[in-house]
DNA sequence: ATCTCAAACTAACGTTTGTTAGTTTGAGAT
DNA sequence: ATCTCAAACTAACAAACGTTAGTTTGAGAT
């Protein structure tokens, strides 16, 4: 299934990338440049013609994958449709993202707090506009009536603490497709969200 | 509010737990025995007056608390009641000790890929264990027809992963009460699990 | 006054850490 | 045949790491 467009992979790409999987796996703080430069088969002091730090590599997965979300946010945000349709969308974004990039899911949601000042304070600042712009969407919900009279903040970290974590347990290969993750996700929270008439 | 019954804390209990303060903000990689001992106002060579190591700081930390959360589990799961009851007894559970002892259910639920063997494959059995005695209650209601029928791993997760990251966002202080926070959540949950006639 | 003992100290150890400097290699273009 | 350049290398660095050994301190019991 590989059409003739070829996005180029550079040598910093598949570095970027394996230190993914190895924060992922091992957590920032206890991966070595030496761990990494050994999955690529190179020794450490080469890893550097390409990067310039350790904490470089961070930074990069961690903006790289917050700007891609939050613009995906943005245009969910800016649709014209109800409150519990944008949750949906916010539902399937995350599950598609997890099962697409988890390493990179993973790192933004945990490790970011390795991020070198003044990224970390930058960091943080996204993460606080988007999580104000996803309990806006629940207030909404709420004063129109459609949803529950839950309280918006606990409604919003609820659901985000499930989405987050789906990287860390779900295996496509266990018999649930991404697409039974969404419809049985979708299911348990808009069920607990929505009024009944 | 004191009662006359003290429990002796030593010395030993008060490092543990300034370790799992240091364990949840930095994370266990990242936290130094100087940083510790600094904390203490004491010399890092100190602390071997009182621990064995690093890392026993770590299992001592994660097994007291997993021994304790799985016990209330099975207390909980004894009981003669419905699949709905004993999940509104897990979300009061795990809201109550992240109220309580944030700092332990971070670790034990971050940190604990840090442990050496054979705790390691100790560990992870426990948990396999107790997601799996959780995902059963699921399973039971579902047949009962209480429940609606999702996936139980799903929903096992789902919930599993909402109760866990609490202690990353939760502060008393902002104006929801941890019985504000369980009705909150038991709303959400179980009228998202539930069948409605 | 002496003994005991928990709890601190100083000094140092062998490793591992991220990183730098300078050099070599080898394929593709001129 | 020569030049270029990405990408690897060797060698080494200073700092930080967990930990050990042996010593000092000071309060409470005898």
């Amino acid at each position: 299934m590989n059409t003739t467009q070829v996005i180029k992979k550079t040598r910093r790409d598949v570095i970027l990338e394996e230190a993914a999987k190895l924060f992922k796996n091992r957590g920032y703080a206890a991966t070595t440049m030496r761990d990494l430069a050994e999955k690529l088969d190179i020794k450490a002091a080469s890893l550097y013609n390409h990067i310039d730090s350790k904490e470089t590599i961070l930074k990069e997965i961690c903006f790289t994958f917050a700007h891609e979300y939050v613009s995906q946010l943005n245009e969910i945000d800016s649709r014209d449709v109800s409150a519990s349709q944008k949750i949906e969308a916010v539902i399937d974004l995350h599950v598609s993202l997890s099962t697409q990039d988890s390493a990179a899911i993973i790192i933004t949601n945990y490790e970011w707090k390795h991020l070198p000042e003044p990224h970390l304070t930058e960091f943080k600042a996204m993460r606080k506009t988007y999580e104000k712009q996803f309990s806006d969407i629940i207030t909404e919900g709420v004063e129109s009536a459609a949803l529950r009279n839950i309280d918006p903040q606990v409604v919003m970290f609820t659901i985000l603490s499930a989405l987050r974590w789906i990287p860390f347990w779900y295996r496509e290969e266990r018999g649930v497709s991404p697409d039974d993750l969404k419809r049985n996700i979708k299911t348990l929270i808009l069920n607990g969200l929505e009024k009944k008439i």
